[in-house]
DNA sequence: CTAATCACTGTAATTTCTGACAGTCGTCCG
DNA sequence: CGGACGACTGTCAGAAATTACAGTGATTAG
């Protein structure tokens, strides 16, 4: 078991990292803590549903990296699908593809892991605030009972990590330098993306808000210029997907 | 320390229960065997940004809840807060409000909290795959260093739990009965849905997709139908919101 | 005080969306 | 084989959104 004493440093650590190189060797070093050999850390900002950004922070082995994404394994890679569509770990195994079809690709994918030394671990979803994605893997060289034992007891502080990991690279890429433009809607806009996003006309909006429906039209043009977008649609899907207009609180 | 097959016997549980009373009887048992006296489950799903559809699953003392609902508590509530931007678990000693204007009535909210007998605690956020926001929330009457200590060591193993109680509601809520629907769209929906959440208009998805406008139209209408929804920012906003699509993997 | 920001309003031309009409073609399943 | 379903296409009228024009008034930060 680990010291918690070795988890409180990690947490704070990771409150004040500052750059990626420093979140990969903070991540190295909790990889190390907790007896893996290997991690990764991936994540997914829904920037855009055809080409969304991806921030990746390999521990992985250099030539399975290499060969994963000269492949395309992500399309099949199932801790990928585990973390894109669960809030819990996935130990590796657990993972059962059948035999057949899709399955065969699946086999090959883990078989060639195997190969490249990544044998057991799990890897842990983190859903964001933002409605991004992330995924954290940690992965041992062993293939034993030894080594699935470790990754069960690791099961809860590992999930407990990847959070805060995932905090820390949101700090620093995100609300940093970063391609991934940070967006300051006002009070207006949002409510007039919020009535937009559920089915009102500007018509519509401006009864509900006791203004002229030029007003609303005004708003939401300023809101798609703030959101880089050109027209409703795709408004009130950035604004949905990065979560910048929320269900209220303590209405229904 | 927790004993691990504990923790793995509420694991199992949670995957097999199947109804919102088992899943307060198991939210009990984790409750007790943690340590606590209290528990609570809320979460949001996004099935409208107006009025959001909630679940909750009460172990908090009855006639604190009742105040909480009639005073609109969860409005200031500081656990709620945390848990709809946060990833990371919230001790609930770390809560400091200042005695300023909103603070103010924070204060107000955790002290009356207190005379209920919910004095030392942690709320532990999830997020779903769908959009959904959930917070479980832990907590002892004793206000003192080994309660603290209690917290603190527990906080991974809650992290963990909260992930397998929110599926478990997920599972018996969303894909049961239930108010919440479950739908389903075809390819051709969600990719056009797809571009028109990317700004592109139904001549240009058109284009995109080498089919005529009007069969372009012809999707999205169908796709509006299924989410009963009357124009194409809501139905962008339902299908964003409830991931009915979703970034694709291995691009950009 | 000045500049910036936000909330607000109007007109007019053009494009896009919505809703209601009416169909074809192919596949899968009982 | 018949029925259900998905993908596909068309026209037309009315409603809504987009773009571009041109402003007012209030508040706040430097």
């Amino acid at each position: 078991m680990t010291d918690l004493s070795d988890v409180e440093s990690i947490i704070e650590s990771s409150l004040t990292v500052s750059s990626a190189e420093e979140v990969h060797s903070l991540c190295s070093k909790l990889c190390q803590l907790l007896g893996f050999e290997y991690f990764l850390y991936g994540s997914q900002f829904p920037t855009s549903f055809v080409n969304p950004e991806y921030v990746i922070i390999s521990g992985f082995p250099e030539d399975w990296w290499a060969h994963y994404n000269t492949q395309g394994y992500m399309a099949i890679d199932p801790t990928v699908l585990h973390c894109t569509t669960r809030v819990v770990p996935l130990r590796w195994e657990d993972i059962t593809p059948d035999k057949t079809g899709a399955g065969k690709l699946v086999h090959k994918f883990m078989s060639e892991a195997w190969d490249f030394g990544l044998r057991t671990g799990a890897s842990f979803p983190v859903h964001g605030r933002n409605g991004e994605a992330a995924i954290f893997s940690l992965v041992s060289n062993e293939d034993n009972n030894s080594a699935r034992g470790m990754v069960l007891e690791n099961l809860a502080i590992g999930q407990l990590l990847s959070g805060y990991i995932h905090e820390a690279v949101r700090r620093i890429i995100v609300d940093g330098e970063s391609t991934i433009p940070k967006v300051q809607l006002t009070e207006r806009e949002r409510e007039c993306l919020t009535w937009a996003a559920e089915g009102k006309t500007a018509w519509e909006t401006s009864q509900i808000l006791n203004i002229s429906e030029r007003t609303v039209i005004f708003h939401l043009q300023n809101a798609a210029q703030k959101l880089q977008v050109t027209n409703r649609p795709q408004a009130v899907a950035r604004a949905v997907s990065q979560q910048l207009i929320t269900p209220q609180l303590g209405r229904s």
